[in-house]
DNA sequence: AAATCGGGCAACCGCGCGCAG
DNA sequence: CCTGCGCGCGGTTGCCCGATT
């Protein structure tokens, strides 16, 4: 059940605005400023609707908008944080100034994801896809799980380095260095209450942990994973980062049953309520040996080459 | 030259969250 | 505490236009 539509459809304009609408919007903006977005179309003398207003305003009429291409350091930066944040756009935009969530969810999945692609990286895990169709090909050679070896108790997260067969591609392991470092910087930054700081010493939440999850959960249910990663493929999105609840009270991925990536996220949500998540990213920012480009080369950093 | 295809982008939709009454 | 409302977000759709056949 959701909310009742916000204005009578019947009565509003839809589809593409016109310039003399976009003028009438901005000549009300300019003067009373964005406020009741409902009341504004009224005001305005505009048949739409609030919402649509609101979305024509920030993602094109609102001051100060890029309208350029993105630039390379754009577009790493974009990667970087997806990789950190996920498919957290408005979270991604404010990093980027000039540019609407709109924009770099477009810009993501029209171009960059594909550039990914075409690297071998998954846009969704930033794992080489070569692990993940290995991984699955592990999968779908195992034997059904014993009793045993479905028991949650078994679930132990790995390194992916030290876990046979999941080796990066070689031209990938300067990426995912990289990549796993500024994942657990985030982690590091986290609040002391968050479920991997409290895991102990030789149990901490890291995020290759996450990225490893899958494989190690293999070895605890690997129906359920290989689930996972055909709802990824289905739904096109971040499924694959799973929507349940959150790691279990005893630490990382005790309950075995849940995502262990979906812990990463809930993690990341509570260090949002409790530290501005704009903060967080800021420092991660002010680290001078956080660009990719900076010096090492790196799949990200050559995006633009890849085509 | 016409038809078809595919990419890119603007806009819409549904839902969750926060806040005020 | 409950309810309704408005805002913002992410996912999705649909149109436009250039490329290809």
């Amino acid at each position: 059940m959701g909310r009742p539509p916000c204005c009578d459809k019947a009565n509003v304009k839809k589809g593409p605005w016109t310039a003399e609408e976009d003028a009438k919007l901005l000549a009300y903006t300019s003067n009373h400023g964005t406020g009741n977005w409902t009341s504004v179309p009224q005001r305005a003398g505009l048949k739409r609707c609030g919402k649509s207003c609101r979305l024509r305003y920030t993602n094109y009429l609102r001051p100060n908008l890029k309208h350029e291409n993105f630039t390379q350091e754009e577009e790493e930066l974009i990667v970087t944080l997806h990789a950190m944040l996920g498919s957290r756009w408005s979270l991604i935009a404010n990093q980027l100034p000039g540019r609407t969530d709109n924009d770099v969810k477009n810009y993501w999945n029209t171009k960059l994801s594909k550039k990914l692609r075409q690297r071998g990286i998954d846009p969704i895990t930033h794992r080489p896809i070569a692990d993940l169709m290995q991984s699955i090909g592990t999968l779908a050679i195992r034997p059904p799980p014993s009793a045993a070896g479905a028991s949650s108790s078994s679930y132990i997260p790995v390194n992916p380095a030290a876990a046979p067969g999941l080796q990066p591609l070689h031209d990938d392991v300067k990426y995912h260095a990289v990549l796993n470092h500024h994942q657990q910087q985030v982690i590091t930054l986290l609040d002391p209450d968050a479920p991997g700081a409290a895991a102990s010493p030789d149990h901490q939440l890291k995020w290759s942990d996450f990225l490893a999850d899958d494989a190690a959960a293999f070895e605890a249910a690997p129906q359920v994973v290989l689930g996972q990663y055909q709802e990824a493929a289905v739904a096109g999105g971040g499924a694959a980062y799973g929507d349940t609840d959150s790691i279990a009270a005893d630490g990382v991925g005790g309950g075995g049953e849940d995502s262990a990536a979906s812990a990463f996220i809930d993690a990341m949500l509570d260090s949002d309520k409790k530290m501005g998540v704009d903060q967080l990213i800021a420092d991660l920012l002010a680290d001078p040996a956080y660009y990719y480009g900076g010096g090492s080369s790196s799949s990200t950093s050559e995006l633009g080459q890849g085509g």
